[in-house]
DNA sequence: GAAACGATGTGAAATCTTTCACATCACAAG
DNA sequence: CTTGTGATGTGAAAGATTTCACATCGTTTC
């Protein structure tokens, strides 16, 4: 079964609504109520559902727990993943303390900076050392993946000094579009083109894109 | 023309990277330039600059500073748009220092927390107001988008309260999917499945998306 | 000026994603 | 047991997005 970055990302997002934000009592869960929660269809959900390898029974719908055990399973959550926060200013320090909370299999365990200031202390929870430990501190502690939060005007020299290091994923906050080799995997999020978006489409609803459906009929 | 929000996305990473990333001695960019730097293919790029009303030559390219006057006319980057920050805590303090120094076109003018400590005071060179003056300050200051960076438990408590006010369209960073009745533009940003989409593939090459092309032949 | 070149613009194909529509199933009720 | 109900799972249609392929055109060169 092969899985698209979109039914990847919808599965990550069923799990954290049923893990954190569903009341405990509730053992089971239909597809149209999913749907209605997340503001989508019911098969849609469904169709995500069936590359889980789990299936609900007609009537009951889905066991919550079985359901959140197979997106684990799927998704690799056993794996623990160690992160790095490069550059540690105001967003990334946001992230640390935002992301220590957050998902078990993802642990920032270090965050790298080129002001000496912030090297050397710990910062947010999290160790901080100065740039010229990293391609130490990558391989010391098997650190895959790296989210990048320096000025876009260093984006991408700092991208490849991690690529050398061998970061093999980044999830990019500069706004600047960088470049990797393949075989590195690379998620960017621009928060001004979403804020433009969201601008453009406010006043601009003729082109607005269709309405999200909360149902199945 | 209908632009899809794809391509909307698209257009406004385009302008940034031409406006804020790109040699001032440049007059014109090929597509397969662009291209490369984007990391798409240069057909997609022509496809997109398609629905700009504005053509390039062969053999020269686009001329740049007609490519951002069109890019900005079909965004309506002429109109001014008051966005509000909700929720002043790490990240959004982090979202105003950083949204200053962007697009003229789109300025914070408000925050909105509920700690009285924060109210009433200059926060990152905005004036922050407690919870309780939402209604009142939206309309007086017409603030038509807010970006939303409260607690997920209150999210959707605090959304109602600002559609009521008037806001149009919503930002959303609190990791829980909320509704909003028709007419409302909402766009949610999912950090933690989008470092959870970058493990996944990271050590799920076989499942990965597909290469992006850098080029058209 | 004519020919070659090397880029654009775009119809059509390919691919990816979502929705529809309905057979099927497990349970509840009679 | 039989029937009715209201869910699921899924093939196939519809829709959206991306890529291919090539006609076309402005520039350069001869
Ligand atoms: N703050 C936000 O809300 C926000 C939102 C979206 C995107 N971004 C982007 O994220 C990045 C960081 O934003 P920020 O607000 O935290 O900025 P910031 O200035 O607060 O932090 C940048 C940090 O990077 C460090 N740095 C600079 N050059 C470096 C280098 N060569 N190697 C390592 N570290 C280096 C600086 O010392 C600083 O600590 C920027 O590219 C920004 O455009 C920020
Ligand atoms: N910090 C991050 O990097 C990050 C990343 C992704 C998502 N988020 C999400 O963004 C939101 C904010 O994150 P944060 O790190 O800034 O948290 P934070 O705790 O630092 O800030 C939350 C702020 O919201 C205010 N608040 C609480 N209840 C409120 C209410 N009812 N009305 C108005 N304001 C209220 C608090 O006073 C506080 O100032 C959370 O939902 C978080 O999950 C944060």
């Amino acid at each position: 079964m092969n899985i698209s970055t979109k039914v990847m990302g919808r599965l990550a997002r069923y799990r954290a609504l049923l893990t954190d934000y569903f009341p405990k009592e509730k053992t089971h869960i239909f597809s149209h109520d999913l749907a209605a929660m997340m503001g989508l269809s019911a098969s849609q959900i469904r169709r995500d559902l069936m590359c889980l390898g789990y299936f609900g029974v007609p009537r009951y719908g889905y066991e919550i727990s079985e359901l959140v055990k197979h997106i684990n399973n799927v998704l690799d959550a056993s794996k623990l993943h160690h992160v790095a926060v490069v550059g540690a200013g105001n967003l990334g320090r946001a992230l640390m303390t935002f992301l220590e909370s957050r998902r078990a299999t993802l642990k920032i365990v270090a965050a790298f900076d080129d002001d000496p200031d912030k090297a050397n202390r710990v910062l947010n929870g999290v160790p901080c050392f100065h740039m010229d430990l990293v391609e130490e501190v990558v391989k010391r502690d098997d650190i895959r993946i790296a989210i990048l939060c320096v000025p876009g005007a260093v984006a991408q020299r700092v991208t490849d000094l991690l690529v050398k290091s061998g970061v093999k994923g980044i999830l990019n906050f500069a706004p600047v579009p960088i470049r990797i080799p393949v075989g590195v995997v690379l998620e960017e999020i621009d928060l001004t083109s979403a804020l433009e978006r969201v601008a453009f489409f406010t006043n601009n609803r003729a082109n607005a894109p269709k309405e999200k459906r909360h149902a199945d009929r």
